[in-house]
DNA sequence: AACAGTCGCAACCGCAACTTC
DNA sequence: AGAAGTTGCGGTTGCGACTGT
């Protein structure tokens, strides 16, 4: 299909953002909510283009942004999801709260893209940022960074495959991406199924919406099993990248990690295999 | 003080996913 | 089922602020 241009560009304001401007969408948002961007500038009687507004909105005047430089514990966490999620940074800025997107990009670009880079590139004091080769994927066997385009999920479905031995613990990521009208902030399953769990019920659902990633991790089904000679092993991380998700910053941090990251993380994997 | 170069942030652009009809 | 419309995302750009000469 073809794309219809977001708006007429004819006779609406580019550029900068007047105060004027601003109160006129803050107070539009706040009588009437948010959405129904295409229409609202009309509404509104703003002359921009809906996607101007929502970017504005979504970036600048939403009254939950934090403003103010972003922390020392704030940045480690975006250098440690950057490491798995690569340029995802809305799923990024999902997990720090107050933070946007475009924020925590242009703070990448201008800081942390260099500072990664430079400490890669020397043998440094930093061991836990040293512990893995930024940014570039190390191998084509467990990318680490996986691609940038982000999928709406619902539900992730982890499976060991009957009497298999995990080999490559990301072949058994599969993610399920729903047509329903939920959005990535609404996942809240994820299912894990494993052939050595010998209930009746071999698959588990967990609500996980709030649920810590360390808590997880550090629990049964994602530690192994001591059976079909998989001891010790996470059926889907090694033991490095536990040690990058569970190793208690989120709690030093003060930023609870919960599972949306990881169900990004999965989703991504299972993306990559279907390459 | 004036100019050039650099930096950082806000905004824009184009694409793709998703929804509606 | 598929076309048309909407929304969200990541990459890029423009411009003001800052710094060095």
């Amino acid at each position: 299909m073809g794309r219809s241009p977001c708006c007429a560009k004819e006779g609406l304001n580019r550029g900068a953002w007047t105060a004027a401007e601003d109160k006129i969408l803050s107070d539009y948002i706040k009588m009437q909510g948010e959405g129904k961007w295409r229409s609202l500038p009309k509404r509104a009687g703003l002359k921009r283009c809906g996607k101007s507004c929502r970017l504005r909105w979504l970036n600048y005047l939403r009254p939950d942004i934090k403003r103010g430089n972003i922390s020392h514990e704030e940045e480690e966490l975006i250098i440690r999801l950057h490491k798995l999620l690569g340029n995802r940074w809305s799923l990024i800025a999902g997990r720090l709260p107050g933070r946007t997107d475009n924020e925590i990009k242009n703070y990448w670009n201008t800081n942390l893209g260099k500072k990664v880079k430079n400490q890669s590139s020397q043998p440094s004091k930093n061991k836990q940022i040293q512990k893995k080769p930024e940014v570039e994927p190390p191998s084509p066997i467990r990318p680490n960074v996986i691609r940038t385009k982000a999928l709406r999920c619902t539900k992730v479905f982890i499976t060991t495959p009957p009497h298999q031995k995990v080999d490559n613990p990301s072949k058994n990521a599969v993610a399920e991406s729903s047509s329903g009208g939920e959005t990535e902030t609404q996942m809240r399953t994820v299912q894990v199924s494993s052939q050595t769990h010998q209930d009746d019920d071999s698959s588990m659902n967990l609500d996980v919406g709030e649920m810590c990633l360390s808590e997880l991790l550090t629990s049964d089904y994602f530690q192994g099993h001591d059976t079909d000679g998989i001891v010790g092993e996470p059926y889907l991380f090694n033991q490095e990248m536990m040690e990058d998700w569970s190793g208690g910053d989120c709690d030093q941090i003060g930023v609870g990690l919960d599972l949306q990251s990881l169900v990004s993380f999965l989703d991504s994997e299972a993306d990559w295999l279907g390459e």
